[in-house]
DNA sequence: GCTATTATTTCAACGTCCGAAATAACGGTT
DNA sequence: AACCGTTATTTCGGACGTTGAAATAATAGC
């Protein structure tokens, strides 16, 4: 018989306070010991404790000056900052053709960003994660930087990414499956590495940056594809192989529009940016879809044309907010969702949507369901996700890593 | 600024390793010292000590002698229970007209269980509240029993259960909304009192039943009503307000037949069973459905005629597992889980509408989404909504109240 | 230079867990 | 009946973590 739960002892007594102090210096920037007291609910005793280690392990360090005190008398407080030198992180996202790659200091301070072309929708598996690790070496080799120094490596990209495996399952970015990324990358950088999610790395930074977020939210993502991360009780929930929502593959309409996926009514056939092409232009709505990045200035005119009330590009947004509006309503009747926040490039025509998201919505959902539920949308961007991936490495280093307390550093007497 | 996560000190610790003891006592009946530390990975000198806590609080005592020690040389294991004089928990299941109580001792024995008269559907919100009260004070002052050992009660209840607010927000058993059950049956009784939805007990047993389930499942619950359980990392999702899935009222078709809830195309409007009566009768789709508790006999018959091959029976398990196989699409498609359990009185027709459920399944879901999803049923019963909510009330109180160490308890020396 | 004030560290006390040793309670053997 | 091997449980001292109180440090204001 296995358990479900573990055992606590005092060393995991310390791995949680340990945690929280690192988690509250990365969320507050330089903070005083004072501060860190009052925050943590430790007692001063302890942070004292706690913060000496880190120090020592030389995770953190006293900042400079420009901590900028106290008004008044008394000793001056000193502020408290997460060492940039403790380590390396490196971001990866792969989206169709290129890949992006990031690499940031321990302190989340980015050193350099750089786009590569690379080939990935015709792409052998195996060969495609060679040549992404090959890109990797390049990049960081090209800052003078030693792989012994990058901790951990993340990999954002869209569809499911099955963290379990390491391994891209499905992408829009991708003819084939089941691509091996991280297992390359693991042994040309010698780091761990994470596959995520776009729409949830998405849904992460959106949650930390408001604070906690009470209830349950969910986040619809809008793009060459359709998504969804769903926050639940103010954690991101990542499904049990890391996978987010695939709000995007939820079906609508069971003889609907064709999908990219080959089936027919998904959400995305109606939503997404090449369905809002297909079904502007008239084009049947069985015609292929295509596999590549739609012509953004061609949204860009449905789109004006709606505003404008050019009746083919209102009814375009009108079937899709439609759509959107069922499938939004769909989600929460099960999930109990309390607010709904649409992102994404094809957010920019939310306003236009609204008010068929609304009608779709209160046509699918019992009135008791769907009370003081709020739909809205938030200005996003594509840095958002590297936000949202930096966010999550950090997070996890620092829980599953710096947490645990060392008894191999010297201590300064 | 507030914190997500708590910090962690001895208490917490102690607390975690008292719960522990206590859940495995709780799960796997009387266990020696030695058994214990084995599960729970506790040192036997920890185990004492906990134990001779546990026992001078009087929530465990040690086994007869039935225990039944072990084969061989070496001292016998002394067997420890759960003390079932420590207190009482009273679990209230309520339904349509009717209120079924059930009072148990603190290791889960049952002591009585009753089935009261009581209209609901037509009750005043306070009204009803009041009486189910006072059904409730009848009923344990009738076995003799003082309110001040009742630790805990419980409310089942299909329908949108508000833990939060403590009140049945919505349920097909009532016109009314908002029905305050909590409030009254608290200054009744004096005990806490939480609420729950059926589908969510249902799922929880199933789970306790079978061990730690890894990933996520569902069970879909199929009866008047058609509900959901959602089990996310082998843990009961509850919602932000203790509400569980209403997947009966998601929406499959835009235009299908009308729900009780007065919308069109929810999946209960397919599935439940008025829904199959109004099929296979060849009443409109649109005809009001009712809202009493149909005819079982009547059902009996569309089940053994669609084993017989009758036409009109067959296709109204036709449309209904249609319409399952895309609701259970859709939630995969959101929730990633990997097996679906079809429970409930309305699951007996589950091997007719299996290949219709696989159908629709498969035309909602693209492949690599499918992939491994495992779609069955599984015997339940009226009294495993009943084990769940003792399971529940039981592992709150272990937890929240028990688990909590006293220092005011004299220890014997 | 002194005082009030606030931040940080030190120290002793207390609670928890653990490993090792001691003790307890059997079955089997002589 | 005494002894031995075996296994369960308790006892005890040590290690670690948190805490409150007291001590110390570092400033502003007078």
């Amino acid at each position: 018989m296995n358990n479900t739960q573990l055992k606590a002892d005092s060393d995991q007594v310390r791995r949680q306070n340990r945690g929280l102090v690192l988690a509250v210096l990365r969320r507050n920037g330089p903070s005083a010991r004072i501060e860190l007291g009052r925050i943590t609910e430790l007692s001063p005793a302890t942070i004292t404790s706690i913060t000496s280690d880190l120090i020592a392990e030389g995770l953190i360090k006293s900042a400079g000056e420009e901590g900028g005190s106290r008004a008044g008398p008394g000793r001056p407080l000193v502020r408290l900052e997460l060492n940039p030198e403790a380590g390396l992180v490196l971001g990866i996202r792969i989206s169709i053709d290129q890949a992006r790659l990031e690499l940031a200091r321990y302190n989340g301070e980015v050193v350099h960003a750089e786009v590569k072309a690379l080939a990935s929708y015709d792409a052998a598996p195996e060969a495609y994660a060679r040549e992404l690790a090959a890109q990797a070496v390049a990049f960081i080799a090209a800052l003078n930087v030693s792989t012994r120094s990058i901790l951990r490596t993340g990999v954002a990209v869209q569809g499911i990414a099955d963290a379990m495996r390491g391994v891209i399952a499905w992408s829009p970015a991708f003819r084939a499956r089941d691509i091996p990324v991280c297992a390359a990358l693991e042994t040309a950088l010698g780091s761990e590495v994470v596959i995520a999610n776009d729409s949830n790395l998405m849904a992460r930074i959106l949650v930390e940056r408001e604070g906690a977020v009470a209830g349950t939210t969910v986040v619809v993502f809008i793009g060459y594809g359709v998504g969804m991360g769903i926050i639940l009780d103010g954690r991101v929930y990542d499904g049990p192989t890391g996978a987010a929502a695939e709000f995007g593959h939820m079906n609508h309409e069971p003889a609907g529009p064709l999908c990219r996926c080959g089936r027919r009514g998904c959400v995305e056939a109606y939503v997404a940016d090449y369905a809002i092409l297909r079904r502007f232009n008239g084009d049947a709505p069985t015609a292929e879809p295509t596999h590549h990045a739609v012509d953004s200035a061609a949204l860009d005119d449905v789109f004006a044309r709606a505003l404008a009330g050019d009746v083919r590009a209102v009814e375009t947004y009108r079937e899709a907010g439609l759509a959107l509006g069922y499938g939004i309503a769909r989600t929460v009747a099960l999930l109990n969702a309390g607010r709904v926040v649409v992102a994404g490039p094809g957010a920019r025509a939310f306003d236009v949507m609204k008010p068929w998201i609304d009608e779709g919505f209160s046509l699918a959902l019992p009135a008791p369901l769907g009370e003081g539920v709020v739909i809205e949308t938030a200005a996003t961007g594509q840095d958002m996700i590297f936000a949202g991936l930096l966010a999550q490495l950090f997070a996890e280093l620092d829980r599953n890593t710096f947490a645990r307390p060392r008894r191999d550093v010297e201590k300064a007497s």
